[in-house]
DNA sequence: AAATCTAATTATGCATTCAAAAAAAAGGAG
DNA sequence: CTCCTTTTTTTTGAATGCATAATTAGATTT
């Protein structure tokens, strides 16, 4: 499922630095400090260095001259841009995914649906949100466009922070879950254009911008 | 219009591999020579290496372990599935745009616009090419969309050296313009929806990556 | 005691060094 | 002469070192 472990250091340093800063142990706006997390990792500054280099292409992080890096603060602003291309990208998997999703691929998402919607009658939101995310991705591996699945991993990563914090209405709930039952729908047809449509409407989005910008900036 | 200037050592030196791969001087599979880099551009290794770890993750080169960087050869599926992602999100950028686009961008692009069409009738493809590229751009940049706008030109980026290099039939020529004009009375209506669905329409990718297969891999 | 200036400390950016791995070159057997 | 082995050279990955800039702590002044 997930990409073949690619074993260089600077990668490994940048995904437990990504981490830190999902999980807010370094906080939006401190500064991130070489020394303590070379000593925590076991490693010598320079693969640290090479780590912060791509995380502040990823946006994780920003680099002040001669001030090292600082925790990017993710705005509101950041953040609504962010869903707004996510949709978009996944508006597009859907169209792709009609035509290319295995039948492996649909069972597995079927699969999801379903707890989703298991999680969605017990009331959990947290597990639910999970299905939700793994669905949402699941399409967007099936469109089997590489560059489409780097570029929406990416973003999904930087929006990590401040998923699974939000509360979400009783109302977003029912339509979201109904819009899913849509999605699905079309899946099963194959309907790549009715998904595309289903997914670029998506209240999901917008609904959890809302709730997020709250957590953001 | 471009960002501000970061002034860090590995940016710069990872513009100019960048460039130097954009014009072919280092070949798609041959090895990233890293003594003779860091002679010419007069730095050390770190700086270098730093670099190369971020043009990795923008899809430039790929590092194999214990050999080195290579440059990444950019084939007829990946240049594919990038026109793709970029036709998609031009079509998100033609409908935030058009509710955002001030007047001295319009204006700019419609500028753009008549010089992109003089070079059609003076049967100057280069420079065609060229307005058409920057009307594309401006699009995208009027948005207002930072994220988009990054992810974009990152995308833009990586297919550039195979950019200006196709010929094109006359066919596409006049329907290329005509979507055009089409675009420029969206754009001057604001009319985002539709200027949305018509660069998500847009031909040039489609018959851009025909052209430009011939290149790629 | 608050504010400003100065010295000590620490962090940063980059160059250099070093061990391990890979590539290239030299040698030997068939 | 070709193929394989062994040695030498080069390259790579990562740690260390060093000069400079920033931060902190302390002294001085008001």
């Amino acid at each position: 499922m997930d990409k073949i472990r690619q074993s260089t250091l600077h990668g490994e340093v940048a995904e437990r630095v990504r981490d830190l800063i999902a999980q807010g142990v370094l906080a939006p706006g401190s500064r991130v400090p070489e020394k303590q997390l070379c000593e925590q990792f076991g490693v010598s500054r320079t693969p640290l260095r090479e780590a912060l280099k791509v995380l502040a292409h990823e946006g994780f992080v920003e680099l002040l001259p001669n001030r090292g890096a600082r925790v990017a603060k993710l705005t509101r602003t950041t953040l609504k841009n962010t869903f707004e291309v996510m949709q978009s990208l996944e508006a597009l998997a859907g169209e792709l995914a009609g035509a290319r999703i295995s039948d492996a691929e649909l069972a597995n998402i079927e699969a999801l649906h379903y707890q989703m919607l298991a999680h969605y009658k017990s009331g959990n939101m947290q597990e639910y949100l999970l299905a939700n995310q793994q669905i949402h991705e699941a399409i967007v591996v099936a469109s089997q466009n590489e560059v489409l699945i780097d570029v929406y991993k990416n973003l999904n990563h930087r929006v990590r922070r401040v998923r699974f914090t939000a509360e979400l209405s009783s109302d977003y709930w029912s339509q979201a879950v109904s819009e899913h039952e849509a999605m699905i729908e079309a899946l099963r047809k194959r309907d790549g254009k009715e998904l595309g449509s289903i997914l670029s409407c998506h209240l999901r989005n917008k609904v959890e911008v809302s709730a997020l910008e709250e957590m953001a900036e």
